[in-house]
DNA sequence: CCCAGCTCCTTAACAACGTTAAATTGACCG
DNA sequence: CGGTCAATTTAACGTTGTTAAGGAGCTGGG
């Protein structure tokens, strides 16, 4: 059976929690598919390409934790989604340097807009996406600073976990969410005041 | 005369923005400084102590452009550091990939302590530093997708030119200075607010 | 039935990389 | 003059991303 790109996608994002960024290479990833390096250039332009496949993949993958429940308001779905980001690349060992500045091979993903049901009732656009610009754009940055200091995903053993790893993680959730809630409530009132 | 660390980063900064962070090698640096590769194993241990130094060195050289002008009140110093971190990395090829895994060499980044007569007066230093950390995430999520789309001032990444719209493509500065205020607004309120 | 062509992968190889070990220079000091 | 020590070179190792060339295996046409 064929590789296919997304299979490729997916191994590298498995191996990337073993080995990390740095340790991530394209004969590892051939040896976990069970193949040779240079067959990965069938799939992929190079290395690169392969790195925007992850975290593309690292996104679609992540679509339905992202997407709001229903009954939230649209700014409740903007924390949903910001918690959802960050949960994101917290999965994966250098989640955020992967996943940040890389080009987003799926436009669809691309289109996805939390305050359409604002836009579709008036709201500036641009201004939208700006502001919601603004809330990705601090979650990038809070997720790379943090991994920076953890740079191994809540992947532990449970009881591990709960125990000692909760201080560290509860004191960067707690923080993650104090500086959400900054960005939200600036983005907010940007939007609000003409 | 023998080589310095010193040295050694700011040939690293000079030859980043002819190369890029994925075309620098210690072989290019040495050869800069006229002297083989081995040499910087004298002075360094590895390639990552030669980025942290050359993060720090970036730093350290926009200390002059991050001090505000006495007069300014405290959050206008805050906004005026945020704007001279932007700067500091985008003087840089890959400037905020550089910078964004060095943070803990150095807490306070935003400026030196930019709210420091507030905690004299009785602010909460924690909540202070909360929220100035929350800034500093904002500006290295911003300048490293900034850099994304825009590597070096001038150029281009093609990719992006048909897949993301005006949002992307606008002038970033403005748009910086849209998310700055945002941030900057909410991390008052936040403050002020019990 | 067989040959042509396409897809997908292998084998072999390349230059370049980070890094280490060992030998070498050059300067200061007794 | 000889020795010590800092600073650098020479040589080499294993690994990396990447390319070129070739081969297996299917598919469809004559």
């Amino acid at each position: 059976m064929a590789l296919t790109r997304h299979d490729i996608a997916r191994s590298g994002l498995k191996l990337l929690n073993e080995v990390g960024l740095n340790g991530l290479t394209l004969r590892l990833i051939a040896a976990d598919l069970g193949v040779k390096a240079p067959a990965l250039y069938w799939h992929l332009k190079n290395k690169q390409e392969l790195l925007d496949e992850m975290a593309t993949q690292m996104y679609r993958d992540s679509a339905a934790d992202r997407q709001p429940p229903p009954q939230l308001g649209e700014w409740e779905g903007v924390a949903h989604g910001a918690r959802a980001l960050r949960r994101m690349m917290l999965a994966y060992r250098d989640g955020g340097k992967v996943f940040a500045g890389t080009y987003l091979a799926d436009p669809d993903l691309v289109g996805e807009h939390p305050l359409r049901r604002s836009v579709e009732a008036g709201l500036d656009e641009g201004r939208a996406s700006r502001a919601t610009f603004t809330v990705y754009c601090f979650v990038i940055g809070y997720v790379i600073e943090e991994q920076a200091v953890r740079p191994m995903p809540g992947e532990f053993d449970e009881r591990y976990r709960e125990a000692a790893g909760e201080a560290v993680l509860g004191d960067a959730g707690a923080r993650f969410e104090d500086g959400l809630s900054m960005v939200l409530s600036g983005a907010r009132q940007w939007l609000e005041t003409e």
